[in-house]
RNA sequence: GGGCGCGUAGCUCAGUGGUAGAGCGCUUGACUCACAUUCAAGAGGUCGCAGGUUCGAUACCUGCCGUGCCCA
């Protein structure tokens, strides 16, 4: 006998059976479907985005398993290259030391503890999820296949010419020390200044003024550019002017650039600190100046007074150089956008810098036909479009990256002639001039191999039988929010490097978001510790809450509440199997067949197919639903009701022992990718369960096609619930059984009401009489009625005469009002041409049920006041 | 500036070209021998606003309002 209630400390020993059973590994047999998991970072712990994201791979790899795929779901962790190191450097300067003081190696043995330490926490935290995937296959981005699967790629892209080395304007965080790509910067806008200046002609009198947000760049201004078109500026195009602070002479240049909307329309031209810039400076041939440093200060290019200041300070004092100077004309607030950092929030910089770069037009074409041609299906449909137009119009990623934990740029330099060497390995010489090498210090953005990742874990680039099995990989789990980072890079690299999708689907899910619809974050405090929720109310509640309140891409809003109803549920399904139990049912015994039994496995059928219906869009919300609905709705609050007094009967006992016993089997299936312990614990209880249910089968539908059994049971139980309406109406004790005369039309149906008089009498509570064909409506009674039945419930004496009288009038008039809408609609201007045959139909049946109810109130009305 | 999402019961959200749904909350009753983490009954909604398409729109189209996000 269990216990009256599900005890999630099971959880822990429930993961274990299916450990050591090796449940989690692929069966060989079947379609194959591979999940790889999206790393999680080992910056620190799981949070309830990642408890979102694999529950939902778990939930899939479940399903497959169950209904006979080869699932494989092959977990693995990312370094978390800027991330990772960041952390360590924290820690480092709480012992007041640097990476730098204690050098590369040294703090890379640093780097790999902490790695070590907070990889434990995450797959222990994984475990507690129930998320099961085949950790004989575990991976981590810096082990050595994916380390050799990113240095085979990078040579690869660099022979093919797709990998290339230049100095070019590119994003810096000034206190990360590094380049970053285009998206790894986030713009906000802010509060901010529009600082007027004067910019004077060399020869003659007057100028031009130009407005600029960053008066700190001035200093390295060469040009200053108007729009080709405007009219304000035709005649200064060509002319000199000469910078207010170095005495620079510096040229007015055309360019579409120039907003003629913004500002004074002329803008001063920085093409060593801005993008638009550094491209008007190529068009026009600009020198640049650089004045700002990797360390966000002033260089000395700045000029004395301002080298070595900050960018905030210069900015201050540039301000006050060109108010002495009293060509600093107006100063306008203004909101605007600013870059930053998304890794530590610093305000981003730009600058010209040597770095590495992989050409993306090439690599984009191919990964956005795959999706328009419908190789890849990205669901939601709508963010398909999102990623088509992003690679549509994308540009070079930056994929160096000046820090130390990742994996270093497999380049070599020669100290002698200069000479670059890409290759796999160190080569001893260089192969030029045989002089010394030494590799790049560099290392590549995170995201890189992360683009590999698909494939490098199945073992590419050997020719694995893992790769030709389990690739192209069946469904990629992620958020929306790294389409860009990591989606789209996966396919580029794929379709480049193993001329295949990566993945056939994309299932993208939203953010988990607090009760009121705010981000979960640290700062903010609102973020839900899976772990705490885990604790307190088990995996399989937090799991069902998160699968459950999703629609696909959609935000989810978390709240303990959302918890609750995931633990119900468990209670729930723990204490039909308990009642199950409690009956010893026979495994061996034949199932009872009578219509209900038919009408259940009908359901069942109904309810598995819908599912996998779902399970197959990926509509994991869905599924849960309709695995809820069965469960509470059909199987408990109906079946095992009807159950309770036929196993009171010993004729019926074995027959419907077995058929609960069998369709609460089903049920577990059902659940079972939802919340994988507390049906896999019920499972193991089952008379007759052989082996896991995580490695059994999804639901057989064995039902055989019974509309008749479907109907009659469903019209049964609609009288069920109008007779407990009656009861209720007028105040009938819980547990003291009520008189219900029914008056059934059809007499195969009075028939059957008949052969199931306990069961209703059981369900409404009730003394049922079956009234004659002929037999007239009972005089104070109270009465309802379905379509061909009629039920009354005797309550002379009992009623309150004046309430029941307005409730029947109250009825009278919203009938009334219902047969006039209807009758409108009836005789709407070409419904009965235009319409449907089948709707015509349905809406005069509807008008025919309406005046018959309506017709009927009034016989009560009537017989109400004779009494 | 461009694009996208959302607006349905008090709250959180499903959903559908033909009678509007769930969970929670609320009201009433019941500790009924699986479960009070429960059971039964009930109240509660001009489906954001305005046009249009259609025999028929909460659903499809357009515009607007509110709100959130992405890209520039």
């Amino acid at each position: 006998m269990l216990d009256a209630r599900y005890d999630k400390a099971k959880e822990e020993a429930i993961y274990r059976l299916w450990e050591e059973a090796q449940a989690f590994a692929p069966s060989g047999t079947g379609e194959a479907r591979t999940i790889v998991m999206p790393p999680p970072n080992v910056t620190g712990v799981l949070h309830i985005g990642h408890a979102l994201d694999n529950s939902m791979q778990d939930a899939l790899i479940r399903f497959w398993r169950l209904s006979g795929r080869d699932a494989l779901w092959l977990p693995g962790t990312d370094h978390a290259g800027i991330a990772t190191q960041v952390r360590v450097e924290e820690e480092l300067a709480k012992e007041g030391l640097s990476r730098r003081e204690i050098g590369r190696e040294q703090f890379l043995e640093r780097v790999w503890d902490w790695k070590e330490r907070s990889q434990g926490t995450i797959l222990s935290q994984l475990r507690a999820l129930g998320a099961g995937p085949d950790w004989s296959r575990q991976r981590f981005t810096l082990d050595e296949g994916v380390s050799r699967a990113v240095r085979a790629a990078f040579v690869r892209l660099y022979q093919d010419g797709l990998v290339y080395r230049g100095s070019y304007l590119i994003h810096w965080c000034p206190s990360c020390r590094t380049a970053l790509s285009d998206i790894e910067v986030e713009y906000a806008e802010r509060e901010g200044a529009l600082y007027h200046l004067h910019y004077p002609l060399v020869d003659g009198d007057g100028g031009l003024t130009v407005a600029t947000t960053r008066p700190e760049t001035m200093l390295g201004d060469t040009a200053v550019a108007v729009h080709p078109d405007d009219a304000r500026y035709q005649g200064l195009v060509g002319r000199l002017l000469r910078h207010p602070l170095t005495g620079r002479e510096i040229p007015v240049v055309a360019d579409a650039a120039a907003d003629p909307e913004f500002g004074t329309g002329a803008v001063k031209v920085t093409p060593a600190h801005d993008p638009t810039d550094f491209d008007i400076g190529v068009r026009h041939a600009l020198p640049s100046i650089p004045v700002i440093g990797e360390d966000g200060r002033m260089l000395p290019a700045a000029g004395e007074r301002f080298a070595g200041l900050t960018r905030e300070d210069a900015r201050k004092a540039v301000a006050e150089a060109l108010e002495e100077e009293g060509v600093l004309l107006e100063i306008e607030p203004i909101r605007h956008n600013v870059g930053s950092c998304e890794r530590c929030g610093t305000t981003v910089e730009s600058l010209v810098s040597r770095q590495w770069f992989v050409r993306m037009k090439p690599l984009a074409e191919p990964a956005a036909q795959a999706a328009r041609d419908g190789r890849l299906e990205i669901w939601p449909e709508r963010l398909g479009k999102i990623y088509t137009d992003w690679l549509d119009n994308i540009r070079d990623w930056c994929v160096s990256r000046q820090i130390w934990w990742g994996h270093r740029i497999p380049a070599w330099h020669c100290q002698e002639c200069g000479k670059t060497v890409v290759a796999m390995e160190a080569p001893a010489r260089c192969p030029d001039c045989g002089g010394a090498l030494h590799q790049d210090e560099d290392v590549l953005d995170t995201w890189f191999s992360s683009a590999l990742w698909p494939f490098s874990t199945l073992g590419w680039p050997d020719d694995t039988e893992d790769l030709r099995r389990y690739y192209p990989t069946a469904a990629l789990v992620t958020g929306y929010d790294i389409l860009f980072f990591w989606v789209a890079r996966m396919v580029m690299m794929g379709m480049y490097l193993t001329n295949q999708v990566p993945f056939r689907n994309v299932v993208l899910h939203g953010l988990v978001r607090d009760s009121r619809g705010r981000k979960m974050s640290k700062s903010l405090g609102n973020g839900l510790d899976p772990m705490e929720v885990i604790a307190e109310h088990g995996a399989d509640a937090l799991r069902y809450a998160l699968l459950t309140g999703t629609t696909p891409g959609q935000d989810i809003r978390m709240s303990q509440e959302r918890v609750l109803e995931g633990r119900n549920f468990a209670n729930k399904i723990w204490n039909a199997a308990r009642f199950v139990l409690a009956q010893e049912p026979d495994p061996s015994a034949s199932p009872s067949d009578d219509d209900v039994d038919r009408w259940l496995l009908q359901r069942r059928d109904a309810a598995a197919h819908q599912m996998t219906e779902a399970l197959e869009r990926f509509e994991l919300g869905e599924a849960g639903r309709i695995a809820y609905e069965f469960v509470w709705g059909t199987y408990c609050d109906w079946y095992l009701e009807l159950a309770k007094p036929r196993l009171a009967d010993p004729q019926q006992r074995a027959g419907v022992g077995r058929v609960l016993l069998d369709v609460l089997r089903d049920a577990l299936r059902m659940v079972h990718p939802f919340m994988p312990f507390v049906t896999e614990g019920i499972w193991q209880e089952l008379p007759g369960s052989a082996g896991l249910l995580t490695t059994d089968r999804w639901v057989a539908e064995t039902a055989q096609g019974d509309a008749e059994a479907l109907l009659r049971v469903d019209r049964f139980t609609e009288a069920v619930r109008l007779a407990r309406n009656l009861r209720a109406e007028i105040g009938i004790r819980q547990g003291q059984k009520a008189p219900v005369i029914v008056h059934a039309e059809d007499p195969q149906e009075r028939d059957w009401l008949l052969q199931h008089e306990g069961l209703f009498n059981r369900l409404a509570q009730a003394e049922l009489r079956l009234a004659a064909q002929e037999e007239a409506a009972p005089r104070g009674a109270l009465s309802a009625r379905m379509p061909g039945l009629e039920l009354y419930l005797p309550a002379a004496g009992l009623i309150d005469l004046a309430a029941e009288r307005q409730r029947v009038a109250k009825e009278i008039a919203d009938l009334a009002a219902e047969e006039g809408r209807q009758e409108q609609k009836l005789g709407r201007p070409g419904f009965r041409e235009r319409a449907p045959q089948e709707i015509v139909a349905q809406e005069e049946e509807r008008l025919t049920g309406l005046r018959d109810r309506l017709a009927r109130a009034r016989q009560r009305e009537a017989a109400l006041s004779q009494l």
